[in-house]
DNA sequence: TCCTCGTGTGACTGGTCAGTCATATGCTAC
DNA sequence: GTAGCATATGACTGACCAGTCACACGAGGA
C-alpha cells in the first residue's frame, strides 16, 4: 500500500518513521493524531510523508496491518512453540482442551502488549476508533478476532469442552469482548499505563506468576461462570489446570 | 454548571438545544464534535453557546451528565415498579436474586437505550472517549457503574447466589464490559443502528421477546459459563426463570 | 561537465475549529 | 419615552490541520 518510495528507504530510517508513526496513533485516535507532529517529531519534511503514503489514510492502514499482522505471529510463534516443547518432552500428550488454548492466545497475546506497547496500544485504538470515515477498519479488526474464536469454539464444542447448547455468536461475542478489554482490568489492576510504556518504551514490570494468575480466573469465569459450582464432575476436575 | 442564563432559557428552547446538543455528541466523538455545527443545525449564533456555558467541555459534561442521570433514574424506575407489582399481586414474593436483578436491570437499560437513542448514545461514546483531556469523564461513568454492580455482587455472594471464592473486583470488570458491550452484540444481531436512530429519533424495533432471549443467554452464561453443564444442582433448576 | 531521476523540503492553500467582543435587539420598569 | 438589563448576533482572531508544489540536492551515468 505505501509507495515504492517508502521501501526503497534505508532500513534505518524507514524504521525511525515507522516507530515514530506507531506512536502517534498509539498516542492519538486517527483524527487527533497529526501527521504534522510527526514530522515534527522526526525533524524532517511534511512532504516526505507524502512521498511515502498517499495520505493520513494510507499511513493508518498500513500501521494498523503491521501492528495487527506482528502481533499475531507473535502469538502463533509462542503458541506453537509452547505445544511443540510440552509434546516434546512430556508424554505423547493429548491435544489441549478449549480452556488450555484460550488461556494460552490470552496470554501470549497479554505479554505482547507488555512488550510491544507500540503495536499493541495502536490496536487497542484502532478497535475502538470512533471516527466514522475508520470504521471499517475496527471491523475488519473485530472480524479476524471473531474469526479465530469462533473457530476455537467450534473445536470445544466437538470436543466437548464446552455445553453442547451454547450459542456460538454469543459465546464468540463474550469472548472477543472479555479478552480485548482484558487489557484495562490489567491495567487497572496493576497501574500500569500502557500509553506510558509507549512513551517510555518501557518493558514489562508485571510479573509472569500474576498475569497467569488474572488470566486463570477468567478462564474459571468462563468454564464455570459466576455461580455456585454444582456437584463437581469428574470430568471437571481433570481438567489441565497445570502451566 | 451551564450558566444561569441557560436555565432562564423559555422551556421550549432549552429543549431544542439540548436535542441538538445530545445529537451531536452521540454522532461524533468529543474532539470531532463541533459546536459551530450544532448552532448552525439550530439557526442560532455561535455566541449564544457561550452565554449558556462556559466552554465545549462545560457542555460536554453537563451532557453526560444529564444522560447518565436520565438512565439511571429510568432503569431505576422501571426495576422498582417491576419489583413492586409483582410483590403486590403474588404471594409475599421472596427478594429477587442475584441474576434476576442483573437481568432486570440490563433489560431495563437495553430498553432505555433504544428508546432514548440519543441519550444512550452518547453515554456509550462517553464511556469509550479516546480524547486525553477528558479521560476523567470515562473513569467516572465507570466507577458509577461499577459501584452498582460491586453492591449486587455482593449481595449475591451473602445470599449465595454468587460461589463464595469470587474475586469480585474481576466478577465486577466482567459484568461491567459485557453489559456495556451488549449494545453491540445487539447491533449486530438485530442489524440495529443506534446512530441511525439518533438521526432518525427513532423508536424499538426489536421484539421483547428477542432482547429477554439474549439477555437470558447473557444471564445463562454468566451463572454456569460455557463449560459442560456439572450435575446439575437443584438448587440451579429452581432458580426463577420465569419473565 | 552536464543531465536525469529519486528524494527531500517547507512555505503555502484552503479548510475547520473554539472562543471573543462590539454591537444590536427586545423587554421591563419607571 | 427612556434608561437599564438580559440576551442574541456573527464577523473576527489565532490556532491547527491535511495536503500541495515549485524548488533544491546529490549520486550515477554519459
Amino acid at each position: 500500500m505505501p509507495k515504492p518510495t517508502f521501501f526503497n528507504l534505508p532500513e534505518d530510517k524507514r524504521r525511525r518513521f515507522t516507530d515514530a508513526a506507531l506512536d502517534e496513533f498509539a498516542l492519538h485516535d486517527y483524527r487527533s493524531a497529526s501527521v504534522s507532529r510527526i514530522v515534527s517529531t522526526l525533524g524532517i519534511a511534511k512532504g516526505s510523508v507524502y512521498q511515502y503514503f498517499e495520505d493520513k489514510q494510507e499511513l493508518y492502514l498500513y500501521l494498523v496491518t503491521l501492528a495487527a499482522q506482528t502481533k499475531f505471529e507473535c502469538i502463533d510463534a509462542a503458541v506453537r512453540g509452547e505445544a511443540s516443547v510440552r509434546g516434546n518432552v512430556s508424554a505423547p500428550s493429548s491435544e489441549p482442551g478449549f480452556f488450555e488454548r484460550y488461556e494460552r492466545t490470552v496470554y501470549h497475546g497479554a505479554r505482547f502488549d507488555f512488550t510491544h506497547p507500540r503495536h499493541g496500544t495502536l490496536l487497542y485504538n484502532a478497535t475502538y476508533e470512533p471516527s466514522g470515515e475508520m470504521l471499517a477498519v475496527s471491523a475488519r479488526l473485530r472480524e479476524q478476532s471473531a474469526r479465530y474464536l469462533r473457530s476455537l469454539v467450534e473445536a470445544g464444542l466437538a470436543t466437548g469442552d464446552l455445553r453442547a447448547d451454547l450459542d456460538v455468536e454469543f459465546a464468540v461475542f463474550a469472548l472477543y469482548q472479555l479478552t480485548i478489554s482484558l487489557r484495562d482490568y490489567l491495567s487497572e489492576r496493576f497501574r500500569f499505563s500502557f500509553k506510558g510504556a509507549v512513551q517510555a518504551g518501557a518493558g514489562p514490570p508485571i510479573s509472569d506468576e500474576a498475569l497467569r494468575e488474572v488470566i486463570a480466573e477468567l478462564a474459571r469465569l468462563l468454564r464455570q461462570g459466576l455461580g455456585p459450582v454444582a456437584t463437581t464432575t469428574e470430568e471437571q476436575r481433570t481438567q489441565p489446570r497445570v502451566c
